[in-house]
DNA sequence: CTTAATTACCACCTTTAGGTAGAATTAATT
DNA sequence: AATTAATTCTACCTAAAGGTGGTAATTAAG
């Protein structure tokens, strides 16, 4: 019951970048070393994050990455959706297609309380606000 | 940010064993059929489940499996512990090796209650609680 | 004793997540 | 124009999750 490498590390380096704007653009090699993620599979979530419009990416000497919009118009669940990590409303816990009034699984009123509140959590928190908090790392 | 099928499947099959006392020993056949779970990859899970103490398995003609112990004794977290899935108490939503006071992460602060209230559905969840819920399947 | 019904075990297959390698492309600097 | 520092692309590798196949072991019933 955990996010993925991925969304784990996409979050990290952009509150990290949130925290840095000032450097941007910011390359590859500042972000690995500074977040201890290993280069080639931050490269890779990055272009990611480029194609998914959240970031540009500038090549060649003195390139690197900055946002293509303002962090505090970038909601932790957009960045969740692109690994495909984000809580869809109809996603029942135990796995059964059509969990609700109808038909639900046996933890499906359990289950509401926690769901949305991860739900609120990602959908309501911008990169903008969760980036001044924690020891950026 | 969802748990493992195997997990799905366990509590699936021993909510289902639960609602169906009467029929124990309940061997695999049925089992598969009535929850529609892949019968060799149930048997799977089955194993395990006899493994870790909470099911007994009876081989041969009119075998099968029953509880080790009475569901209202059983935990949701014990079964999500076998397969883990359990969320530990250190768990950091972002993966960082110490994310506590001193140091914590970007998500931190937003991700204790809803960690708090899946740990204590998990945890104050008996099998007997939720069988009674639901459509059984 | 034989047979049929059952679980246990071992080995494998497929898909996905996580991660790596290397060459191609781009652009500032010299 | 050459060099160098950077991203991008394609392809691959490894480990884990999810799933399957075949057979041995076990046991009740006939």
């Amino acid at each position: 019951m955990q996010l993925s490498k991925s969304s784990q590390y996409a979050i990290r380096i952009l509150a990290f970048m949130a925290n840095h704007q000032e450097m941007q653009p910011m390359n590859a090699n500042k972000l690995s070393e500074e977040l201890l993620i290993p280069y080639k599979f931050l490269t890779k979530i990055m272009n990611e994050l480029v194609k998914a419009d959240l970031i540009v990416s500038i090549r060649g000497r003195e390139g690197g990455y900055s946002f293509a919009k303002p962090p505090s118009e970038i909601i932790i669940d957009e960045i969740l959706a692109i690994f495909h990590d984000s809580i869809k409303d109809e996603q029942c816990v135990l796995g059964i297609g059509f969990c609700n009034g109808m038909c639900k699984c046996a933890l499906h009123d359990q289950w509401m309380e926690p769901k949305i509140l991860m739900q609120k959590m990602f959908r309501e928190s911008t990169l903008e606000k969760i980036a001044g908090q924690g020891c950026k790392i």
